[in-house]
DNA sequence: TCATAACATTTGTATGATACATTTAGTATA
DNA sequence: TATACTAAATGTATCATACAAATGTTATGA
């Protein structure tokens, strides 16, 4: 059904949504796929017939098939035309951690176990990984135990500058979620974080919190520290995850045409 | 020195380079950066100033920018203005596996031994992975170990169909480069792939096989398979890699104001 | 004096338009 | 049957305009 006449009868602008024309069509065409009225091979119509039935630019028209080339819903030979996918290619992964998304999205039931919560003294390693001029700096500690399908799957320790989040200490973070509550309620909002990731075999001490039936457990350790937009360090988590639950995938691509290559970064929960 | 006479002296723009005007200045400003001209916090000269002096339309101006903003050169506030940045906050990482650039990036001595190049039956796994329609299909086996500094760090092993590469056994990939190979002397142009990461213990005998004096290794390893333009898989790796030696880092932030979040990924040598 | 309102400046976003390059597929011609 | 031509489609580079949103400065009035 993917034909001029079809679109034409199904398409509406909306202009009082004020969502702009080119993602408007692109969520149009999202939904005809999904719906599956648009199918896997399927032309496309070209663009300049969009631009006629439509009567916008093409730059409008390229902008929503960008994000739909993007995404992975469509594909472009230059002197043919565009096509519906086959398949999703790669998928939009959202990988700024966020925990609980993370398991919904593997399909799991995400849960926390708060095992400690309370403000301490800055030890020399926490000192240095948080960039903390002075000794004895005073940071919020949070320690959890990550669970997906109530499976032990991560435990994961924070340490926060306390006086970035006078008053943390009153929430209850096994129901809500820490990044909400320092965005929400102590303005700190993450710009960008790095993550170191090493293979480790956990000790027997840990591998008894996180339940492991065998001796030697081989797992990841994490190092994440996390930044404001002016670039100051307000997080610093170290993690330990079970490598039989969880492995990472990449999935490299060369931006067609472009400098810079791309990479799409997923945690998957193994079964 | 950023100031709109310099810029207007210094900057020329050659129509017979065949490169792009926004290419050229984005270029431009980049040397000056380097070369110190520029320096970190200046402010840089307004889109419009730019407009008017270099007599070009602003978005051709802020294509340039953008590219700028990109590479984290340029930071741009709304209302205030664009300026130089403090330090480059992130790195091109350019993360297509090449080992031997990996290694020399980490700065060391890459080197390879091969242990094994032959044609074989591909075996089920090797079949599955490769998506070969028919059973039996020969492959060419490849396996390496690859040092740093003299040092054994990976073992690889890569399976290609035959019939994609007939000869491929005559090279020797101790001096060539697979990747170079399949792409001058077979067309095999890699245009994405995708890598599993996994920790595990190295059994005894890997363990040997790298020089692992400890008895239990942690280690990654690591699944990687490679398509071309037409999503055809013409590749399959599976990789160990010494834990002690290697560690993997994330650098995860926002688009700025986009939708999409960006990864940066990069493999870091431990000394 | 100090808070506030008004304004200019600057970047961000959305859109329109044109010209030409490059690739592909089909058609006409020798 | 092979080659050459041509139309069609996407790719790239550019110019133009209008308005939104954030910021810093300046004028105004209590």
């Amino acid at each position: 059904m993917l034909t001029l006449d079809y679109f034409k009868k199904t398409f509406h602008f909306s202009p009082e949504a004020n969502i702009p024309f080119y993602a408007q069509l692109a969520s149009y065409i999202r939904v005809q796929i999904q719906a599956g009225v648009f199918k896997p091979g399927d032309q496309m119509l070209t663009e300049t017939d969009l631009c006629t039935i439509l009567n916008v630019s093409r730059t409008t028209i390229r902008q929503s098939m960008n994000q739909l080339v993007e995404d992975g819903l469509l594909i472009r030979y230059r002197g043919r035309g565009s096509f519906i996918a086959e398949k999703k290619l790669r998928r939009n992964i959202n990988y700024m951690y966020n925990f609980t998304e993370n398991i919904r999205d593997a399909g799991a039931v995400p849960s926390s176990i708060v095992l400690d919560a309370k403000i301490m003294t800055a030890t020399e390693t926490v000192a240095e990984r948080l960039q903390l001029p002075e000794q004895n700096t005073q940071v919020f500690f949070l320690r959890r135990l990550r669970c997906a399908n109530s499976e032990p799957l991560i435990l994961e320790s924070t340490y926060i500058p306390h006086f970035l989040c006078p008053g943390i200490e009153q929430f209850d973070f096994s129901s809500v979620s820490l990044y909400t509550t320092l965005s929400n309620s102590f303005s700190l909002n993450l710009n960008h974080a790095v993550e170191t990731i090493e293979a480790i075999i956990v000790d027997n001490e840990l591998a008894e919190q996180l339940h492991c039936s065998q001796k030697l457990m081989p797992g990841y350790r994490i190092e994440r520290i996390s930044y404001l937009f002016n670039e100051v360090i307000f997080e610093y988590t170290t993690s330990i995850t079970r490598a039989d639950k969880c492995e990472f995938r990449l999935d490299l691509y060369k931006n067609s045409g472009n400098q810079r290559n791309k990479v799409d970064f997923e945690r998957r929960l193994n079964p």
